[in-house]
RNA sequence: GGACCUGUAGCCUAGCCUGGAUAAGGCGACAGCCUUCUAAGCUGUAAAUCCGGGGUUCGAAUCCCCGCAGGUCCA
């Protein structure tokens, strides 16, 4: 709720009769500034009134007189406009960033939230496409701490699948270590293509797991180990990190999964299907498939993914409100997923789905190795970046501040897009320092953090408001205005991406700024004014950047 | 065959939920701006049948219906 809107609202109200909300939700934003700060159409009143849109514009003009919060209200065709008081707003704006510092914009609201993302199977370096769940689910993570919430970040250990029993067989009798799991996941996967027979092998194997046999399960530990290790050593060099890490296989042999599987069977609904299998029947929930079912069991009454997953997620869904990251093809599984969950009169977790990011040579797939690995665009996106500040004179090379902005430019690419959008992914656009990237934000904020050391840090005084006149100043003003919003709708709807695009109209509008308006001068009292005002804004960019993993540096 | 998502300048995207004034950015192209707070920046120009067709509405990129194309799923 943006103050001013409000009050906007509350006029058009108090003037027209129609309700509060009505004329809030009718409220918009002037093409240009010049055409003032708020608008109202008065098009849906023309019918009530039986009156052009135009003559009540006119009409409404006349009735309204200028106030505190603004300076004058305009009639434009059917546009009713308002300036706002320039100096009131930036005084209100300025001041609650200055007072809230890193919680201006929080909602501060408590309670609990387990979000769980990423959840890759543990077998090998991931690639960019795992990579976009891994940066939207650590920015909701980051979002909705920052909003108040107590907040524990899942990663689902699959130990206990078909691919990663045929990964163990793969690594037997020999020393692999995790840089070598991507090429033998090829190896094996294309030989299991060769020699169906190997199936075999590989259920047998899970069938001797699942039965407890002590040897086995060592020998999947070892190289369910080595993956999670090597994975998230990955992602936490990338600042992303989980509390915990939750194993498929626990729920299993703490007979979690017999439980659920019970509590079904007493529900009626879980039937033995022709090729042996339990299956839960899942008609009358319009999942738009051929049958509606939720496999449970294979033949051989060892469990399968969905089973373990439903003890999982009643297990989570025990300790409160949960999130779960998914890529776009979970979709239909989700739905089957929370039918399930509704049998066991659970409510389902709130889902963010993603669509994969797709190669100019077609999907990526781990199995045929077609793929830009992670790791491969982190140490591109370093290099860079360290090239970019070796040739630059302001900053020092660290290897901390080449994290910053290589790593910054990686999520910040990932992240910037709507979630529901494919991505084709080019070395060119992902690599790009310029523009909409993160380098360009944390460049306007290093710039802001330059004026401010430089300034030094007298901010004595009563600031007057009144002497921040230029247009662009006013947008600033106003961008800051908009932050709560950006962040609140970006939490509520669980998208990561709208604190992207503000962040980047935020720098956008701030180097205008500085391009027109210079800080540091002569002029005293304007000078103190700018730098609240900038000192303001690069306040907003810490915070969004950081919502984003992304680091706000000083120098670059 | 069915279901869901996507289609916006040469390229990448925002806007769609909640309809409103000349459709907003970035890359690329072209023309400019560093003795003044960081040129990873700024200013300007050219560039769009908002996938196509209907409909609803005073008004549609936005809502509804029918197509087309791409992605995903229907063990």
């Amino acid at each position: 709720m943006n103050v001013f809107r409000d009050a906007v609202a509350k006029l058009i109200s108090d003037e027209t009769g129609i309700p509060r909300e009505e004329a809030e939700r009718h409220i918009s934003i002037p093409p240009s500034q010049d055409l003032g700060d708020f608008a109202f159409p008065c098009f849906s009143l023309s019918k009530k009134l039986r009156m052009a849109p135009d003559r009540i514009a006119v009409d409404l003009k006349s009735k309204i007189s200028p106030g505190r919060f603004f300076e004058k209200v305009e009639a434009h065709g059917p546009y009713l406009n308002f300036f706002m008081n320039r100096a009131w707003m930036a005084g209100k704006v300025v001041d609650a960033v200055m007072v809230e510092g890193k919680d201006y914009g929080s909602l501060k609201s408590k309670g609990t939230v387990l979000v769980e993302h990423t959840s890759i199977n543990p077998n090998a370096s991931p690639h960019v496409g795992r990579a976009r769940n891994s940066i939207i689910g650590d920015s909701i993570v980051r979002l909705l701490r920052f909003h108040g919430y107590k907040v524990d970040a899942h990663f689902f250990v699959n130990d206990i699948g078909k691919q990663i029993a045929l990964l163990v067989l793969g690594c037997r009798g020999r020393k692999l270590a995790f840089k070598d799991m991507l090429s033998e996941y090829i190896r094996i996967n294309s030989e299991l293509e060769a020699d169906p027979g190997i199936e075999r092998d590989v259920f047998a194997l899970l069938k001797k797991l699942e039965d407890g046999d002590k040897e086995v399960r060592k020998e999947f530990r070892q190289v369910v180990e080595m993956c999670v290790k090597g994975q998230s050593g990955i992602l936490y060099e990338l600042g992303i990190r989980f509390d915990c890490f939750d194993y498929e296989s626990d729920y299993l042999f703490s007979r979690k999964t017999g439980e659920v599987l019970g509590r079904l069977e007493s529900s009626g609904k879980v039937f033995v299907d022709a090729e042996g299998r339990k299956v839960l029947n899942l008609e009358g929930f319009n999942l738009d498939m051929k049958s509606p079912v939720l496999v449970l069991t294979r033949a051989d009454g060892t469990s399968l993914y969905g089973l373990r997953d439903l003890a999982y997620t009643v297990d989570k869904l025990s300790k409160g409100r949960n999130i779960v990251v998914l890529g776009e093809d979970h979709k239909l599984y989700f739905r089957q997923l929370s039918a399930a969950l509704s049998l066991l009169g659970f409510p389902a977790p709130e889902a963010v789905h993603y669509s994969f990011v797709l190669l100019a040579s077609g999907k990526m797939s781990t199995r045929s190795g077609n793929v830009v690995l992670l790791e491969d665009f982190m140490s591109q996106a370093l290099e860079k970046a360290e090239a970019e500040i070796r040739g630059r004179k302001k900053a020092r090379f660290s290897k901390q501040l080449a994290r910053s902005i290589g790593y910054g430019a990686l999520k910040y690419h990932i992240i910037k897009v709507s979630p529901e959008k494919n991505v084709t992914f080019d070395w060119d656009h992902a690599l790009s320092f310029e523009g909409e990237s993160a380098p360009y934000i944390q460049y306007a904020h290093a710039r802001i953090a330059g004026i401010i050391s430089k300034a030094g840090h007298s901010k004595k005084g009563k600031v007057d408001y009144s002497l921040l006149k230029t247009s662009v100043e006013h947008e600033l003003v106003k961008l800051l205005a908009d932050f709560p919003d950006v962040a609140e709708k970006a939490a509520l709807q669980l998208r990561p991406h709208l604190i992207a695009n503000y962040a980047q109209s935020l720098a956008d509008c701030f180097n205008r700024f500085y391009h027109e308006c210079p800080v540091i001068s002569d002029d005293h009292d304007l000078s103190t004014a700018r730098l609240v005002l900038v000192s303001a804004a690069r306040q907003v960019l810490e915070t969004s950047l950081n919502l984003l993993g992304i680091e706000a540096v000083r120098k670059m």
